[in-house]
DNA sequence: CTGAAAGCGCTTACAG
DNA sequence: CTGAAAGCGCTTACAG
């Protein structure tokens, strides 16, 4: 994993004199251009910040001024996190692209399992013990445990998960707005019935339900026609079983045309329950997931869904981070910062059976 | 108001010699250290990184990489929102900070007002015209205008609103957060009916009845103690005509102990209401604002309310911006970025009438 | 408004 | 792990 690279992986070095070459223009110039300091024409302008962002200057610019407060960072998650990885592709990925960014900056990432009390002293002991700058808590939700990093006087920043007292910076995904265009979609090719399979364990999985009834709101429709199905978990099973519960309470569909998942992981199990009653998708129902995991891509069929950046939350968080740690002093509201999801349209869901 | 100053407000230059002398420690120590070139003793380190910190060298390394690449911003706002400055003082005060924060970076701030058609074209030749590195939307809702920005393809930041497909950045208090810790308050008081005052032409406004919802759900409270009264607008008088309304509709506060509205302007208009209907405040009922604009700290009794960071939210927005027009051809997903609101806590607000 | 040249601040081998 | 010294990149008067 990461953390075992320390040194910091080099980019290539462009400078003020590459850019300055590249736009034919002085070196001087360049530097007017970028700081402002002598009136310049539009075109120079234009041409010298075009050159200046395509050679990755402006880039490399600001991250100039972003290293070295930063050295070393502990990463702490529920002690399952990293035990479940064949199936916990989600926190995997965040880990992995996080682990990433911090090679490329030179941070020594620390990870630290949170003990099942959730004890804060033994987290902040392990901060202590490997000197680290900062803090970063992965999909953690129990309130003393954020209530007591809060009351430490130390950086720290929450990821994939929120502070609703507002008092850890946050990155999450934009979940409601991402379920909300999910809903839109298939609402937009006809269905009307819309069954949601979700798992209540976390704020930030209910905040993709909250996007799925904003979505009836937007078009005028009944709140009745939002349905609801709870899965135990996040685990495939947990969604297979839920469905398979479901659909003989209500003795088959009964009018939905659509089943919306509050994660890829549920949508794949559901897939599983879907085929065993030998219902078709996206024939007789249309499928959609939530997160954007490889094997939803390779399922049969391929899965709809909400593409989350994944890949980019880590560094976000590292940047909240950073900003927390240079103004300690300085009063700076509570960050909480959500990454825009979009809409993959794969081949499980579709316009609803005419027939429906 | 902003824009009249071209020139940058220079700041004191703090250099790495000034933390070296500070620190008692050589120059190249200290690049060392911000840097992470030499490994360096966690004691030195730690104090080199707090002389940096607090002689804001952090923080103008960090300003450094910014400065430049903005140049000039329009800021384009609904008509009205300069016309009734005197009574919209939550748009007035992000515009002041956000002309402040402009002047202290050089950049010129265009100010365009939108006409009442919501028309794209006229705002898209105001960048240009204006030759605009970026543009700021102040209180934007319109979904059409939203699109067009988004279509054409220029470095855009919502202020103040939201845009639920995820197109554009935004920044915008911590609406939901904020009410919930507001009503959170007033139930830890032992409020138990509460009415949430508020107006429907928004959606961060909304965002603020979600918040009083939420506190309810975590009280384990029934939803029908949550209760509406809704005015026609923002302003003073639509407040105090809906509670008039509402007391005369309910013969009385009808077991209401507490009254949270979403705008400071409203509670000021609620707080008449009151006093015309012979209720004291908080002896009767409690009265609880939101914003956090002056009237409502000179009023009697001095109004509680949801600070927000209006100042904040204007330099937010500009670097958002800025990271947005450096990363033009990178994928970078849309960040929602809200910023944290915090009770202020005056006298209209206390615990409820023994009798109730 | 541009560009050659001096100057300054930060970085970077290198010695101890 | 620290610090004196060389070097490099960016900034900044200044001439045209």
């Amino acid at each position: 994993m990461a953390g075992s690279v320390i040194e910091r992986v080099k980019p290539p070095k462009v400078g003020i004199k590459d850019v300055s070459r590249e736009a034919g223009v002085a070196i001087s110039t360049v530097s007017h251009v970028l700081n402002g300091t002598a009136p310049i024409s539009p075109a120079v302008r234009a041409r010298v910040l075009d050159v200046a962002r395509r050679l990755g200057y402006l880039a490399r610019r600001q991250a100039m001024g972003a290293i070295g407060a930063l050295q070393a960072v502990v990463v702490a998650m529920p002690p399952d996190t990293l035990a479940q990885t064949s199936l916990n592709l989600v926190s995997w990925t965040i880990l992995k692209a996080l682990g990433g960014a911090c090679e490329a900056r030179g941070i020594r990432l620390v990870p630290h399992a949170i003990d099942a009390a959730g004890d804060a002293n033994g987290l902040l002991d392990a901060v202590a013990t490997s000197q680290a700058d900062g803090l970063l808590l992965l999909n953690i939700d129990r309130p003393e445990l954020i209530d007591a990093i809060a009351a430490a006087d130390i950086a720290a920043v929450l990821l994939n998960s929120e502070d609703s007292r507002m008092r850890l910076d946050s990155v999450t995904p934009g979940n409601r707005f991402g379920a909300c265009l999910a809903t839109n979609w298939l609402i937009g090719q006809g269905h009307r019935q819309i069954l949601h399979v979700t798992w209540q364990g976390r704020t930030t999985i209910r905040r993709r339900a909250e996007g799925f009834c904003d979505a009836f709101a937007d078009h005028g429709l009944p709140p009745e026609n939002a349905r609801f199905c709870y899965a135990k978990s996040w685990e495939p099973e947990a969604g297979e079983a839920a469905v398979t519960a479901w659909l003989d309470a209500h003795k088959g569909l009964d009018g939905v045309t659509a089943i919306f998942c509050a994660a890829d992981n549920l949508a794949l199990g559901v897939m599983r329950a879907l085929a065993a009653r030998g219902l078709n998708v996206p024939g007789d129902v249309s499928l959609m997931g939530f997160d954007g995991i490889a094997p939803g891509q390779f399922a049969a069929p391929s899965l709809s869904t909400v593409n989350v950046p994944l890949e980019q939350l880590g560094a976000a968080a590292l940047n909240l981070l950073e900003q927390r740690l240079i103004s300690v002093g300085a009063p700076r509201a509570t960050q909480k910062l959500e990454l825009g999801c979009d809409l993959v349209l794969r081949d499980s869901a579709a316009a609803p059976p005419i027939t429906a």
